[in-house]
DNA sequence: GAGGCGTGGTC
DNA sequence: TGACCAAGCCT
């Protein structure tokens, strides 16, 4: 700490940065009114997920569910349709799971930072952010924006998750919420985010806009774009995958239930890996007798796309297939026939989407 | 501390 | 087109 400079620095950024971000913040609809259940769910979708491409989904969400209760009465299978196109899941369920926590206790959203981190998928970012924006608690949201404007602020190496780094970004964070009094602790967490979201960006950040600039020792050694480091990450791994698009007489398709966490719940199409020096379609047979107890006979491929999950790069070969057997009445647990104008109201991952595009309602 | 978990958008 | 990303959490 010693080497910190002395208090008023901190207060000149913090005042400096926070006129800015009155000035010139985007209007988003969570930041309309401090309601902690808007909150709550703005910061949970924001996890790993751009703005813009939230907005739509958190419009919905919250008419649909209003509060707690509302969404703590809720069946998964709505909740997690709901979800559909924002990716990670368990960040759905773990939000359905804290609303009926709450419900069955007959409490209200905790107003604590401590209490809140306890609701599962409310980490330490996401306790202090509804703590701070909602209730007003001065405490520190630490969350990506933050790591990468004061590291590239305060000069500060290494990245994130490692220990060295992690102690004294929070020690920088923790050092100006308490600032100038620890006035206006919501709009001070926002302010450092909105920086880091729309000026001190990962790449070719935007220094001479920066209400900060003055401030920024990595901008003086002209370091920025190389702060923070990131942490190393594998290369992705490439592989293939037969899909089989089965109707039944009526036009509607059969799809899976996963059943393995944690994609457990949402639905696909049958589907199996196979290797690239292999027959897609001999794979596709294959897969279905093992993975879903049905026996298809493929008939015609259909327009193949690539799709990135997490690491992985997928080649996607999707087929028109003719059930052999079972019956149409008789498909193994998991399955069902779903009409192609009924699919957004299944949870399925994006893949099914795809590799349901251009298909008609009709066989 | 590393690895797993989605998606849609950029460059 | 492929790599990299974007307001994390959990194990």
């Amino acid at each position: 700490m010693s080497d910190l400079p002395p208090a008023s620095p901190f207060r000149l950024l913090r005042r400096t940065l926070l006129a800015w971000f009155r000035k010139n913040q985007r209007p988003l609809p969570f930041r309309e009114s401090p309601d902690a259940w808007r909150v709550w769910v703005s910061e949970v979708m924001l996890q790993q997920t751009r703005v813009e491409a939230m907005l739509p989904r958190y419009r919905a969400f919250v008419t649909r569910f209003p509060n707690p209760g509302s969404l703590a009465g809720a069946d998964e299978d709505e909740v997690l349709a709901a979800w559909a196109g924002l990716g990670y899941y368990g960040r759905a369920r773990a939000l359905h799971r804290a609303a009926r926590q709450l419900a069955a206790a007959g409490r209200a959203i905790p107003p604590d930072a401590a209490s809140l981190r306890k609701l599962p998928g409310v980490g330490d970012y996401t306790a202090a952010a509804i703590a701070s924006i909602a209730f007003g608690v001065p405490v520190a949201a630490v969350d990506g924006n933050v790591r990468r404007v004061l590291s590239r602020l305060f000069l500060v190496e290494g990245y994130r998750g490692r220990a060295s780094f992690e102690g004294r970004i929070r020690e920088l964070a923790d050092r100006l919420m308490e600032a100038d009094d620890a006035r206006d602790p919501g709009a001070w967490n926002q302010a450092l985010m909105e920086l880091g979201a729309t000026v001190c960006t990962p790449s070719a950040p935007r220094c001479a806009n920066c209400p900060v600039r003055e401030f920024c020792w990595a901008r003086v050694a002209g370091r920025q774009a190389e702060l923070p480091q990131r942490r190393p990450r594998p290369s992705a791994v490439s592989v293939c995958l037969a899909m089989a698009v089965v109707r039944d007489q009526e036009g509607r398709i059969l799809v899976f239930r996963r059943g393995e966490s944690p994609m457990r719940g949402l639905y696909e199409l049958p589907c199996g890996e196979y290797r690239s020096d292999e027959s897609a379609e001999e794979a596709l047979v294959r897969e279905a007798i093992s993975r879903y107890g049905i026996h298809v006979k493929p008939a015609r491929e259909l327009a193949g796309f690539r799709h990135t999950v997490m690491n992985r790069r997928i080649s996607v070969a999707p087929f028109e297939a003719d059930l052999v057997e079972p019956a149409p009445g008789a498909i193994g647990p998991g399955g069902r026939f779903v009409h192609p104008r009924d699919l957004d109201r299944i949870p399925a991952g994006s893949m099914l989407r795809k590799a349901l595009q251009g298909v008609g309602s009709t066989p």
